[in-house]
This record gives C-alpha cells, sequence and structure tokens, in this order.
DNA sequence: GCGAGGAGTTGACATTTATCAAGCGAATAG
DNA sequence: CTATTCGCTTGATAAATGTCAACTCCTCGC
C-alpha cells in the first residue's frame, strides 16, 4: 500500500495543500512546518465502505478528509454505534493522534473519498517545534470536546423522538432553513447516530407527522415549522454545532 | 465578591502555588508566565451546594479544584443531569475558556471545596505566549476529549445495567481492587451520571445480586469477582479512564 | 424483464426504563 | 428527645424502546 500510495501521492500535495492549508488547524503555522508536514503525506482515493482504521489500533496517521463522507462508529459486546459523520475538509482522530494512544472509534467511508494521510509521528514533531500549530490545535479540540459533550447532553436530556426533531432542525439549518430538504445519512445509520433502531426511527418520523413533518424517502418537508420547534426546544447549549 | 477574595488570596498562591505548577498542565510553562497567572488569581473556600458557575455564562475564569469536590451538570427543559465529578487537583472548564465561549455545563460544589479561581483573559494571554502552555492544555484537551467519547460509548452501547456494573468495576480499581470499597457519590447523583433514576439504579444494585454485588449503604462488596466481570464485559476503550 | 438482495416499514410482543405513590430509616434541627 | 426532613427503597403502573418476523418497495445485476 505504501509504495502504491506514493505514487499516487507525488502529483497530488500541490491540489490539495493549498485548500489543507487554509484550514483553521494549519493555517497560522510557519510554512516551513506545514511544507514538512505535506511532504511527509499521502493522499489517497478510498471506495465506498473501507474501513479506514480499526478502533484500538495505535494511531499512525492523522486523517484529513478532502472529499467523500466518513462514519466513525465504535463497538462492544457485538453492538455497534455510529458516533459522528465526517465532511470534508476536516480532519479525525487528532486527539488520538496527539496523546500517542489507540484509536477510540473505528472509521469506514460511507462513499467514495478522498483522504489525506499524515504520519502521527510527523505531527506530533511539529506539534512540539511550532507553537502557532499547537495554538491551533488547541482551538480544534476544545470545539471538538464541546461538540461531544453537546451530544452527550442531546443524549442523556433527550427523548429519541425529542433527538430526532432537534436534529431536522439542525438539518434544516444546515440547508439554509429550507422547508424541504433531503437527509444526508441513510436511515439506519441516522438512527444509530440519535441512538435508537431503525424501527424505532421509523415509528419516531411517523409521531412527528402531528407537527408538520413529511417524509419521503429522504426528502422531509416541514410543514409547521413553529409547531416542530415548539415541540423540539432547540437550544443553543446542545443544538448550535 | 471580588474585594473579599482578594483579602483570602493574599497569603494563598504560595501555599498551593506548588502543588498547582505541579499539575501537567502547569508544569512545563514557563516559570514568569506562571508566576503572572498565579499572581492575577483568586483561592476560595466555598461551602457544599454552591453553584460556581451556570451553564450558558460566559467562561470568565478557569477553575483549578484545591480540594473538595465538584459536580457538573446540565439542564434542559425542566430536566438535569450529572455529566461529571471533578475531584482535586485538577482543572475544568478548560474547554470554555479557551475557546471565549460560554459554560456547557453548570457547576456545584459537593462538598466543602477550594478553588483557585484564574481570570480566562490571562489564561488566554499566556496560551498566546507560551507555547509549552498551549503544548499541555493540547495533552489535556485531548484527554478530557477521550473520556467523553468513552463516557458516548457507555451511554449508547450499553444498558443501564451494564453501566452500573462497570463503574463498580472502575470504582473498584480506582480504590486499588478491593474486595469492598465505599461509593463517592451520593445514590440520586450517581443514577444520574450513570443517565438512570434513582428508582431504576435501586433496582440495578439488586439485580446485580447474582453476580455477587452487595451493597449495604455507600459500602459496596463484590465477592463473586469473576462473574461480575464476565456479565459487565469491561473493555479499556470504554472503561480505562 | 426478471430475480435477488437490501433498506425501510409495520405489527405483535418483550424488555427496559420512567413515573407515581407510599413507606422506611437515618441524619438533623429545634 | 422528638419531629422533620431527606435519601433511599419498594410496588404498581405506564411509557419508551428494542426485538423478531413478515412484508413492501426499490435497486442492481444479469
Amino acid at each position: 500500500m505504501r509504495t502504491n500510495t506514493q505514487l499516487v501521492t507525488l502529483g497530488m500535495p500541490d491540489s490539495h495543500a493549498k485548500e489543507v492549508r487554509d484550514l483553521h488547524l494549519f493555517s497560522a503555522m510557519e510554512d516551513e512546518h506545514f511544507q514538512s508536514l505535506i511532504r511527509a503525506a499521502y493522499v489517497q482515493n478510498f471506495p465506498p465502505q473501507i474501513e479506514l482504521i480499526t478502533e484500538g489500533d495505535p494511531s499512525d496517521f492523522l486523517h484529513i478528509l478532502l472529499s467523500g463522507s466518513v462514519d466513525l462508529f465504535s463497538s462492544w459486546n457485538d453492538r455497534e454505534t455510529s458516533m459522528a459523520t465526517v465532511r470534508p475538509i476536516s480532519t479525525f482522530i487528532l486527539a488520538a493522534t496527539v496523546r500517542e494512544a489507540p484509536y477510540l472509534m473505528s472509521a469506514r467511508t460511507m462513499e467514495k473519498s478522498r483522504i489525506m494521510l499524515i504520519p502521527s509521528q510527523n505531527v506530533r514533531e511539529v506539534f512540539a517545534k511550532d507553537g502557532e500549530f499547537a495554538r491551533a490545535i488547541v482551538d480544534e479540540l476544545a470545539q471538538c470536546y464541546r461538540g461531544v459533550i453537546k451530544n452527550t447532553k442531546d443524549l442523556k436530556l433527550r427523548t429519541s423522538l425529542e433527538r430526532l426533531a432537534n436534529y431536522l432542525l439542525r438539518e434544516q439549518q444546515r440547508n439554509g432553513g429550507a422547508v424541504s430538504f433531503k437527509l444526508e445519512a441513510e436511515k439506519r445509520r441516522l438512527a444509530s447516530v440519535l441512538g435508537m433502531t431503525s424501527e424505532n426511527l421509523s415509528r419516531a418520523f411517523k409521531a412527528l407527522r402531528p407537527y408538520g413533518v413529511s417524509v419521503t424517502g429522504k426528502q422531509i418537508t416541514i410543514t409547521k415549522q413553529q409547531d416542530l420547534e415548539d415541540f423540539a426546544k432547540p437550544h443553543p447549549l446542545i443544538d448550535n454545532r
């Protein structure tokens, strides 16, 4: 894989370097350090449904999703749950990289995806030299941390129906507030993200009908905005992601 | 409050400065920077059950718990849940401080507690100057992040009974692996931490009796270690905190 | 076009968890 | 010392959620 990747990599950094450089994580660091990271990096295309990393494995690479989408999930005792969805352009498993600790989550591509891999060793070296980079990592980690805390509040304070209602309102926001929009994820994955079964999700959609939610395949239409919001009671300290 | 605190503070920093300095967060930073943080800091004693911070408020201080214990909790729609327990000596709400964002959780003392407060402004200033400090914050945040991820896995992958069983095993570890140990928290708070009601917790304890768990007040005794572990199936990527 | 397979839905049912009300017992204030 | 309060427990019941099986519908490959 390495040689293959190297080949793919040779021409790549330039084309992606700019957009990666613009990521908050890399935008303030010294150019020399950035270049050394890029030189060490690979860019690779992955087909859908490929397991990129497995929880428990040592964190060899910092991953940056350039295009496509990636599902972060975890397992225990034959159960599995979706923890988050990564969308371009952003990094994932930064915490494992900086702590030199095993991955806590597995990752698989949801669709054809282009991913930059920077050896964790290089990230840690530059991190130790470049204060700006360290500060950018702080920002990123603090944001991730706060995201997970919000997720925990969502899980512990709300029923599955309330979680779905608020999820729909967040998705609506992400789509510019349109009355009608498409779900990003498969429903089975959505169910897992929300911490429920597919069957329960299916019934939850029906239970939201009185609040003006109609579902046709992946197409969602919210006809009684106010009613849905009255029910969902979205809150900035949980839902502003 | 400020003048009062100032008075208390005058003699304090020296006595606590050493142990705070030894915290991983501060141990590598420049002494000059550390001193400037300490000079800006207050140390204050709080009685039990005092609400130190309220979620949604701007993060004015980085808090360091010197002694006692603090409960981090969140509310939504008249419901409340315990998110974590802070034990000395450690910081809390670091993420809000560095992001200059509102607190996502409220905090209250569980017992009489001694707390050092460093103005967030000073923390951010030093953070911008001191690369070592920034790197230490990265470590701390990455660890916090991973802790919350583990908690999410616990919540989403396990039933409340399994969560309790694994919690008991973790507490046992914290007590050096003794067969018998005391619960740190009130049971109602424990229930909230584990994401269940007091009533359900009470029944869960009974349900663990066949696995050798006996409860007398706060005293827990595990008589069939192996049986409990077989049931709980603790996993390093969830339970090693 | 046809058949296989998979996602999604639905119904019946089981399990888990929460709610409500009552009661017990230890700690605490008066 | 007694009365009160509060944490905890228990039982009865309801609500939420999961499981299993069957079925529909769509997609995809042949």
